[in-house]
DNA sequence: CTGAAAGCGCTTACAG
DNA sequence: CTGAAAGCGCTTACAG
């Protein structure tokens, strides 16, 4: 099938490109009698507009990027889902890319974001690469950025307060009388990484409680790690009477290791997390989790974007920090202190 | 910032628009010291190509999209990052659109697809708008279907064996005592639904089984109507002893009502689910699965998207059918039969 | 090895 | 209400 565009609708139509332009984009005055007759040969020959060219005249794309670390987590995608809905909604359509924490990939997923002449930018940034989403701020396109922080530049921002909620999830585990607690934590690279890890290590410090450093594990974010960090806070010595995951995937790793060692949540070891609400839901014991907001920040990224994108002039930068909230479930138990 | 283009860059390292084209191209003759001073050049103003006009001028977009039901869906997820990644090697990227099962938001979906001048559509289709993926095919667009097939149109076809997937499940209970199954299967509206239902009907009849259409319950795909439709087999009468569920989302809801009820995964109640195993890794008891081979399902994907991608002629449309593999758990248990 | 020129498919003032 | 024409930013033969 030859590709068919404007030129050969009008001549279909008997009119001149112009017309049908108009017709394609409703404005301009176009006759009731024209009109039909546009209408009915782009039906006959399956005319659709070419985006490219459109865009290319218009500079204006209808395409809002959005960059994530990893397209199969849940919680990242639940806030996906939110945004291509308002995405939709305002007229646009989503390019999503991945770069799994990867600074090269996402560098070469900016690149590539650049070219396509997005209208706006939605990213969970690496951190990294700072220079890059400063020129992509300096050539107008709003940068929206979840979770995390981008280093050295500033960009719209939306997370919750990694540092408060680590501090309290820990300051829940002291009120149940928990005085050994192991922690594991992502890595000190980034600012949620940083930000969670500094939150439990205060509020234990705060708290005069063990300050072992053998319960503080570094699991760099993965399932795998964390499966073995907690596989050695397990065996140890002297284990811990609870265990903090700092993040999703970590806790998966956490919650296998203990079972694997034929441990029972809570009753063994009690298990708190920082997490997603809805990717918990049917595991037994309930998991205690300090909560992440997920509907809150994909309302509050939309509004944000819905903001940007109509914006007739440029404002500045917002800064959302949304606190989360500790929802206790079965998987903690109260210790009694023995003095 | 003003925006930059090739002709700023052309000015700027003193030669002409058709150099820098090359360069950028990387193709064609290019002195050493031009190549240099356009290098300079491009990085000084911070250059990158506009990818609609390149578009526009080679007829090649270096887009793919991927158009699934739903984003947030852990499963499709998986094989959208096993598309991304291949979409990526290829030297393309990925536009990700969704349509939530819903005809008019897919067709609205294809309708971009179509202006944005894609060179390959991935698709979990609903099953309707056969017309539409014709177009789009005699456009000369390959389609890619995964896990359902279109209504009325013939595209490359990559799913499981749905039929012979849900009868082998209702044979496995069959064997384990079982003779009065619970079946929560999604609708009979497009083919996967009706796959698997109909390989659970044809497992009860030709296994003699009580044919009791009172449990066989349409739940939509839905979890909160497989929920229902679990809570009404549980408190019906004379309820049955296990329970078939045919999708992941619905397998929630079914796993929820069980919950609530009070009653014992297995113990008081088999159940049974056609799904994805690293997604219920950590429900206790481990359920027994007809395990999705996702893996399977992105790799051939991808091996089909590469091909169409790259081939240089047409070929015949591919049907790969993968028979998923039971996977027991400690879900189901064996029933004692009365005689 | 380099440049000038045509043209991809559209939109947008402008003239009528 | 309609059409002719310029131009968006590129790539690609072609000539030199």
């Amino acid at each position: 099938m030859k590709k068919v565009t404007i030129k050969d609708v009008a001549k279909d139509a008997g009119v001149s490109v112009g017309t049908v332009s108009k017709v394609i984009n409703n404005k301009g005055y176009v006759g009731k009698e024209t009109l039909v007759k546009v209408m009915a040969s782009i039906d006959r020959l399956g005319y659709s507009v070419n985006a490219n060219a459109r865009s290319l005249k218009s500079s204006k794309s209808n395409k809002v990027a959005v960059l994530i670390s990893d397209i199969s987590n849940f919680y990242l995608m639940s806030i996906a889902k939110e945004m291509e809905k308002t995405i939709r909604a305002l007229g646009y359509h989503m390019i999503l890319l991945s770069h799994n924490d990867d600074e090269q990939l996402e560098l070469a997923s900016l690149q590539i974001i650049l070219e396509q002449q997005v209208d706006a930018l939605v990213i969970i940034p690496t951190g990294g690469n700072g220079e890059m989403i400063g020129l992509i701020k300096r050539k107008g396109i709003p940068v929206i950025s979840i979770d995390r922080k981008v280093d050295d530049v500033v960009t719209d921002l939306i997370m919750d307060d990694h540092y408060y909620g680590s501090f309290e999830t820990i300051k829940y585990l002291h009120l149940l009388g928990h005085r050994r607690i192991g922690v594991i934590y992502g890595h000190r690279q980034n600012s949620i990484g940083r930000e969670r890890y500094q939150g439990a290590i205060d509020a234990i410090k705060q708290l005069n409680m063990d300050e072992d450093s053998t319960l503080i594990k570094e699991a760099n974010f993965k399932e795998e790690q964390a499966y073995r960090s907690t596989m050695e806070l397990l065996l140890s010595p002297k284990p811990p009477t609870a265990i903090y995951s700092c993040n999703n995937t970590m806790t998966k790793g956490v919650l296998k290791a203990v079972r694997e060692q034929g441990l029972r949540v809570a009753k063994d070891v009690s298990i708190i997390a920082f997490g997603d609400k809805a990717q918990w839901e049917l595991i037994t014991p309930a998991l205690s989790l300090m909560a992440q907001p997920v509907k809150r920040i994909g309302i509050e990224a939309s509004i944000l974007l819905k903001n940007r994108l109509e914006a007739h002039e440029e404002f500045a930068e917002k800064q959302i920090i949304i606190k989360p909230e500790l929802v206790p479930g079965n998987s903690c138990q109260t210790i009694t202190i023995r003095s």
